[in-house]
DNA sequence: AGCACGCCGACT
DNA sequence: GTCGGCGTGCTC
């Protein structure tokens, strides 16, 4: 014991914080630091507080997990522990601290990276906020003469729950031009100055005009109030938390049921607030308009990625504060600071757009069940085409011998649709069949085919809209020589292992170029074959092709070539862009919408009276066990988008496998017989959701480290599986179809086991034993929701 | 994630 | 002989 070793480094309280870093280590990795007592003014530092601490050179944030003596510096040199340097806004609650600890563990990944992206930038860098001066009542000097008498007299009259009030609110209510009196009575205690932090937002003007017509509150459908009534009943009482699944047919109203819902559980606690979670897509101003009217006199706040930093930082303290009770929001939103939760409410809970991709990679549907758990209250769940892991957790197309595992959700069914709107009439066409028809028309390699053609032809002719979908952006996905087997040269990425996509651009001299979805590179196409001189061909239609092709069609339909809008990635920049052509084709504007899943989703169109799938096949054959199951969910959601209301809608399929279970089951609007039938093959093959999956993903620029890396990774987990009985099964190294992307060798790893617990426990003693961490070379993913 | 320390090839 | 390559490991 060195006596002078506290003059500098020891604290009374010491604090574990955990920051938002990807340090990982077996103890998870959070640091400790001590308190300054002078810190602890007003307020004893406490658990949840974010903070910034000095780590390195640098000053990070990050947040305390744990306060304490000096047992929390554990092994570590007590002479190195530093200070914490400042506290920073408000704690996390206990609920978020928890969720957050959840998450760190289940998708193996850095506490303090979960913390990282709980809090959007915006709020933690405070974006927008400002100090405002404001002004409160004080004691008024018994002899006050003159103008001064007269506004302390104002200001006894006035109502006190107004205070206090910022300068300009202050003159209007004394009637007072300048600051000059007003200041005089701060200086004699008249008046108190007081600082308040609030958030501005730069060009907010209010709220958005309500274009979309008021939403009014229709009666419901004999299932819908069933629905209604059932989950009332259920998350009533002691214990509330509870995870429903809302299955019901695209049109059925399941938003009408959430509504009900949630209006019913604000009413029930006076102090609770409610997370909508939305696919990022759908968060369209249609969408959020139709919450900010229903429950306007609850307040909405609505977090989407087009915010501003100051609008996302003011609408984040609306939600802390209690007076926004109602949030929507993309993925993220699921940790919305909430006083306290009544409900989470998780739409098109199947859309892949709920996983994140990046560390932390978690699933905000699973998070969403995981907080309400916390926080004891009820998840919805709602999807026409659930995931099959919901479906399957609802006891849904169990076998008889699976229902020792009990139910996890409780299943509620919306078969019809309100209005008594029919489903659109479905037709498949053999696009092989078609397209030896087409040639006979002397048609040069068309995307439309004939019957679709016609159908698009005379419903645009009759003035109704239309919609299109072809899941693959650019103009052609295969760009080689025409020599085709004699030369065979193809126009692929040299940083990946991918052909690369002929995009048109009308500001290049060429008109066209060459780029790698992967990588995003890009390149001049070449004027011959490099290898033989002989010309290229284009091949492998894209949403670019689909539009050329289509013009001279809305020339003979003498409609302007602007009368249609390609919807994808290159052609909508920002959200604006998007929500610009969705409210265009919304209002009539334009007759025809072109573009890749982004169309799929989204507001309804009344007016849609054709929807047009051009390539069924596109995703049918990636090797993802998920490959069917994401055609049907795409066909199911695009076909849903015809003929909705009083009129009838078509929707047209075209393929080269019209006897594919994903396209009949969907085309047959049967959801029911494509989960039975694909979760027989997920059973036979011990596949997710029969299983649970991680999967390991190594980088390297060396093919051989990359090998190495893995395979050794592979034992290791047989190994550790043998060991603890686990029987996980270990598959790899399996290289993905694109085995390269930016000059880094991929190769994965996919381990499955009978419980999310078992493949759990084997990551995390991976990680113990120092062989797996999450970061440039090894990627951890948990309930993948892609294999690519 | 940064940023240091540390051991092997082409330069003055 | 040195300058510098990025591989490995630590940051309280």
């Amino acid at each position: 014991m060195t006596l002078f070793a506290g003059a500098n480094s020891a604290f009374a309280r010491y604090a574990l914080v955990a920051v938002e870093r990807g340090i990982e280590r077996e103890d998870g990795g959070e640091l400790s630091y001590g308190i300054p007592p002078a810190m602890e003014q007003p307020e004893a530092i406490g658990v949840g507080e974010r903070v910034e601490v000095p780590l390195g050179r640098k000053r990070v944030s990050g947040v305390v997990v744990s306060v304490g003596g000096s047992e929390l510096i554990g092994e570590f040199d007590p002479a190195k522990v530093r200070s914490i340097a400042a506290r920073t806004g408000a704690a996390l609650s206990p609920a978020l601290l928890e969720l957050a600890k959840w998450i760190a563990a289940y998708y193996v990944c850095p506490l303090g990276m979960v913390f990282a992206s709980m809090v959007p930038a915006a709020v933690k860098r405070e974006i927008g906020r400002a100090s405002q001066v404001v002004y409160a009542v004080g004691v008024f000097p018994p002899d006050l003469k003159g103008a001064l008498k007269k506004i302390c007299e104002h200001l006894a009259r006035a109502d006190p729950s107004v205070f206090p009030l910022p300068a300009a609110d202050l003159r209007a209510l004394l009637g007072e031009r300048t600051m000059r009196n007003i200041n005089r009575l701060v200086a004699i205690g008249a008046l108190r100055e007081e600082k308040r932090s609030v958030v501005r937002v730069r060009g907010d003007h209010g709220a958005a005009p309500a274009t979309f017509g008021a939403d009014r509150s229709v009666t419901l459908s004999a299932e819908q109030a069933a629905v209604v009534n059932g989950i009332t009943a259920d998350s009533a009482g002691e214990r509330r938390f509870g995870v429903h699944l809302v299955y019901g047919v695209t049109g059925s109203g399941k938003t009408e049921v959430y509504l009900r819902l949630i209006r019913e559980m604000l009413q029930r606690e006076s102090d609770a607030s409610v997370i909508v979670l939305v696919p990022e897509i759908s968060l369209t101003p249609q969408t959020s308009e139709r919450f900010a009217q229903r429950f306007a006199d609850l307040g909405v706040a609505v977090l989407h990625s087009g915010l501003s930093a100051s609008k996302r930082n003011s609408e984040w303290s609306r939600v802390a504060s209690g007076e926004a009770r109602v949030v929507v929001g993309a993925r993220s939103a699921i940790f919305a600071p909430v006083p306290k939760l009544g409900m989470v409410v998780v739409d098109e809970e199947h859309d892949t757009s709920y996983k994140q991709d990046q560390l932390p990679r978690y699933h905000a549907r699973d998070v969403a069940i995981k907080r309400a758990q916390l926080e004891g209250c009820p998840v919805l769940l709602g999807s026409a085409t659930p995931s099959l892991e919901s479906w399957f957790n609802a006891g849904a197309g169990r076998l008889e011998h699976e229902h020792h595992r009990k139910a996890r959700f409780r299943l509620w069914t919306l078969r019809q649709r309100v209005g008594g709107g029919k489903l659109p009439e479905v037709r498949i066409i053999d696009a092989y069949a078609e397209r030896a028809e087409a040639r006979e028309l002397g048609l040069r390699d068309p995307t439309l085919l004939p019957t679709l053609r016609r159908a698009l032809f005379a419903t645009l002719r009759a003035g109704s809209q239309a919609i299109l979908l072809l899941n693959r952006r650019g103009f052609a996905t295969f760009v080689g020589c025409a020599g085709g087997q004699q030369c065979g040269w193809v126009m692929t990425c040299d940083r990946c292992d991918a052909r690369m996509i002929l995009h048109r651009n009308a500001s290049l001299r060429s008109g066209e170029l060459l780029r790698c979805h992967h990588c995003l590179s890009e390149s001049v196409v070449p004027r011959v074959c490099p290898a033989c001189s002989r010309g290229l061909v284009r091949l492998g239609a894209g949403t670019q092709r689909v539009e050329e092709e289509l013009q001279p069609l809305l020339t003979e339909l003498q409609l302007p070539p602007d009368a249609i809008a390609r919807v994808d990635r290159d052609t909508m920049r920002t959200a604006r862009d998007y929500f610009t052509a969705l409210g265009d084709f919304a209002q009539g504007k334009t007759r025809l919408l072109l573009g890749t899943q982004m169309i799929a989703k989204g507001l309804d169109f009344p007016g849609v009276r054709l929807v047009g799938v051009i390539s069924a096949d596109t995703g049918l054959h990636l090797p993802d066990f998920r490959a069917s199951e994401r055609t049907f969910q795409l066909i199911s959601q695009v076909a849903g988008r015809a003929g909705r209301a009083d009129a009838a809608g078509e929707v047209i399929i075209q393929t080269m496998e019209p006897g594919n279970p994903a396209i009949l089951h969907a085309a047959a609007h049967d959801y029911e017989g494509f989960a039975s039938e694909e979760m027989a093959v997920r059973r036979a093959f011990r596949l997710p959701p029969v299983t649970r999956m991680a999967r390991l993903m190594c980088r390297d620029e060396k093919l051989p480290a990359v090998r190495e890396r893995a395979a050794w990774l592979v034992e290791w987990l047989r190994s550790w599986s043998n060991a603890h009985r686990a029987g996980l099964l270990v598959r790899g190294p399996v290289e993905p179809p694109v085995a390269r992307i930016a000059d880094q060798f991929r190769l994965g790893i996919e381990i499955v086991g009978e419980s999310a617990g078992l493949v759990q426990q084997c990551l995390l003693a991976a990680r113990a034993e120092g062989l797996l961490k999450s970061d440039a070379r090894t990627a951890i993913d948990v309930d993948p929701v892609s294999l690519l």
